[in-house]
DNA sequence: GCGATCAGCT
DNA sequence: CACAGCTGATCGC
């Protein structure tokens, strides 16, 4: 008899019926691991399973009383049902991890989302085998091909240069965990007076807790933003500082700004495309190196991405559609 | 006057 | 399309 494989389901994020854990779940369950710390992969379970760095950030934007099993990633760890457990660095953010997991079911490994590329202010991810995989599948279209981070990186240095050499304030948006340290990376050598939005500059804190180096940077002074490079969240354009300054230019900074209409959708005067998930040719790396027997996919085009792996041999399916129900229902 | 919580809005 | 969560109002202390 072959032994069964493991078992996904989609609810409320992804659940394991075999061994009785959630995945990523949006909503308080008995248990969940927390791949990693932005707020649409985070609630207020009764035990959380996640890394050491994701308890950091977490004390610090959901605090709770939740009971917390964090790991420091390739520690094993026995769950108790006998099923045995290690996170893996993925490269998403500071302290996103892969689930990966083994028992009398296969191997197992959740890859929460993810980032093949080494970036600067997140561990490298690594792709470890597995029967069953489940994966994001964000940017799952041919045409979503990121360019060089180099490249990227000054073309953002470029607009921050031109736009101070016009006494003009470049404000660059991007969200507060994650992709701000990102920004901040790429002006490691720019030698610019930079100002950091309060809820980017809480979030940098941990980072540099964890033993990242960043440029120097100055406490947010909604008075003396004239002169440095601002950056903070995309909805700071509500905000009154925002409103308040004369003279400044923005760029957005998102793995969507290969679409041509993201410029125009955001109102900004320039659009980066950098990201911290795998874009297409990467998503298919990844697969060929953790070589599954079955995956399912989650997230953006999931469907259009299992459809791609079953044509090369992969047996796939998409998992995240019935979301939208999920949350009707609640 | 402050943090916590929530609706609203992308 | 949608990567995720900020702003501002109000409530409780």
């Amino acid at each position: 008899m072959t032994p069964q494989l493991w078992q996904v389901e989609p609810e409320g994020g992804i659940f394991l019926p075999q061994i009785g854990w959630h995945l990523d779940s949006r909503f308080p369950k008995a248990r969940s691991f927390v791949s990693h710390a932005h707020f649409d992969h985070m609630a207020r379970h009764r035990v959380i399973l996640c890394s050491d760095r994701t308890r950091r950030l977490m004390a610090r934007r959901l605090p709770g009383n939740s009971e917390i099993i964090s790991l420091p990633f390739g520690q094993m760890h026995r769950l108790d049902d006998g099923t045995e457990i290690k996170l893996h660095p993925a490269g998403h953010i500071l302290g996103s991890a892969q689930l990966a997991a083994k028992n009398h079911h296969g191997s197992f490994l959740y890859t929460g989302d993810f980032k093949l590329r080494p970036g600067l202010s997140a561990e490298t991810c690594v792709t470890p085998h597995a029967d069953t995989l489940v994966m994001e599948t964000t940017y799952g279209v041919p045409r979503y091909e990121f360019p060089p981070f180099e490249e990227v990186a000054a073309g953002i240095r470029k607009f921050c240069y031109e736009t101070l050499s016009d006494k003009a304030t470049p404000v660059l948006f991007g969200y507060s965990l994650g992709k701000s340290q990102e920004i901040l990376s790429a002006l490691k050598e720019a030698r610019v007076p930079i100002m950091l939005h309060p809820q980017v500059e809480k979030m940098t804190r941990v980072y540099e807790e964890c033993g990242f180096e960043f440029p120097l940077y100055g406490r947010f002074d909604e008075a003396y933003l004239t002169g440095h490079v601002v950056i903070c969240p995309p909805q700071s354009t509500k905000s009154t500082w925002f409103q308040n300054l004369r003279r400044k230019r923005t760029a957005t900074i998102t793995g969507w700004g290969l679409d041509s209409s993201t410029r125009y959708r955001s109102g900004c005067d320039a659009v980066f495309p950098l990201s911290d998930h795998a874009d297409y040719n990467d998503l298919l790396r990844f697969v060929e190196r953790v070589n599954p027997s079955r995956v399912y996919t989650v997230h953006g085009f999931a469907q259009e991405f299992s459809q791609t792996l079953r044509t090369r041999g992969i047996e796939a399916w998409a998992l995240g559609k019935d979301n939208q129900l999920e949350l009707k229902l609640n």
